[in-house]
DNA sequence: CGTCTGGTTGATCTAGATCAACAGGAGTGG
DNA sequence: CCACTCCTGTTGATCTAGATCAACCAGACG
């Protein structure tokens, strides 16, 4: 973790529109700005662990978390994968409890931290925010119930074509060709225990995929042109 | 599902203890009174379905309800069990949206209904109603990940066994010789689908139960006298 | 008495976990 | 610049939990 801890500004940030954030009135949003600390982590750094009280909630700006939860046995998951503009540790704050997984760093990620005390402050003022993460916990639980069934019913290969048709909707980029690709912002491993796999199992699957001529790895760059055919393989459910 | 529908006296409910109404003032009480409707419901039936609009709450007073849910290749998985007390059917209410599972009749059951536009009132008026909400929204997303870890690290047998001592926890007898007994609330296939495998293997897996003297099985009397063995043989995480 | 549903058993098959080895970078330090 | 280690990813060989398919049994019910 770098040492450079600067002040944020929230008004005029970049990413505002992506973020829970985005409808705050800008006397709030000022008011943020007086507290709003950013910092740049590295791969592997922690923001919080599971366990741990919350003191605040972390706003990613860039770069990539894993919310990762260790079962009593030591096995752990990637439970979630959260990018620019995701809000991290609203549900321990919230629920008033300590949080229930570890939000790790899987790419080197700008990241901002609110304290609780100004969160609540904000929360009391303005109950459209409180609103806003009811509706975050919604479809947070829905999702996740779409995940547990993923988990259940679908193959290894399922899963991985569905992880990347997540990423090519949020970042899918279209070349020159006319070809779609990704680039993965994670490690294989990390791809593996996110789809519930192992990483030999992933390598193979990949292997697989290309073979078929269905998608086109190298290295972190993953690449297709028929999204068709892919999107026939999966029930695409969200 | 039979014909007869009768108000229901929500003031004297003998379970409202167990309910998300357990703090309600009098007043509105009184008000759910008038518009409560209970209505005894038979195995099979359904309180609602997979996509459909959400008209209001359902209250379960005895009995057990299943939350199915269907993919898009029709498979279904039950994704929660619910039992006296629950609530069903607030995510659709308070995130505006269609129900994402079905509601099914696992056990028959007497069940409240109340409309959507009492409730609403009620939130209006009374914050609380709407903050105990989100806590139970809280909750169920920290089981649902909990679940979701099961389903993957879990073998049947310990998601079997799991599955028994959350019955124990919430039913559990103790019979004259000091052995622990629970009535299964729910079909074999249904075990299945909620612990995520199928009868066949539930079955297998129960008679292995037996002949290791962990527990014993009458069709849907399940006893045990040492807990300890079975806690010990599963991570206990809930 | 047939029919149906829920549960149990048996035989078989396969996806994927596990264990083990290895290959290519990327640093690091002499 | 080479030698060393560390780390990620790939491949190979093996093994097993559990799904699947099929038959069958017992009680319920018309």
């Amino acid at each position: 973790m770098s040492d450079e801890t600067a002040r944020h500004n929230c008004t005029d940030c970049p990413i505002r529109h992506l973020t829970d954030w985005q409808n705050l009135p800008k006397k709030l949003l000022k008011k943020m700005d007086r507290y709003a600390l950013r910092r740049q982590y590295e791969l592997g750094d922690k923001l919080y662990h599971q366990g741990d009280k919350c003191h605040g909630l972390f706003c990613i700006r860039s770069g990539f978390v894993g919310l990762r939860r260790y079962d009593v046995s030591g096995r752990s998951s990637l439970i979630k994968l959260a990018g620019p503009g995701d809000t991290l540790g609203y549900r321990a704050l919230l629920g008033h409890s300590t949080h229930s997984n570890s939000a790790e760093i899987l790419k080197a990620s700008e990241v901002c931290y609110i304290d609780r005390a100004i969160i609540s402050e904000i929360l009391q003022n303005h109950p459209s925010v409180g609103e806003r993460f009811l509706q975050r916990c919604l479809t947070d639980l829905e999702r996740m119930e779409a995940a547990y069934l993923r988990a259940k019913n679908l193959t290894t290969r399922e899963q991985l074509l569905h992880f990347l048709m997540i990423l090519h909707e949020q970042f899918g980029q279209l070349d020159e060709n006319g070809c779609h690709y990704i680039v993965l912002p994670i490690a294989r491993k990390d791809i593996a225990e996110l789809i519930g796999s192992t990483p030999e199992s992933v390598s193979r699957t990949i292997k697989k995929l290309e073979t078929e001529h269905l998608v086109q790895f190298e290295g972190r760059l993953a690449s297709f042109e028929n999204l068709g055919a892919i999107i026939d393989q999966i029930g695409m459910i969200h």
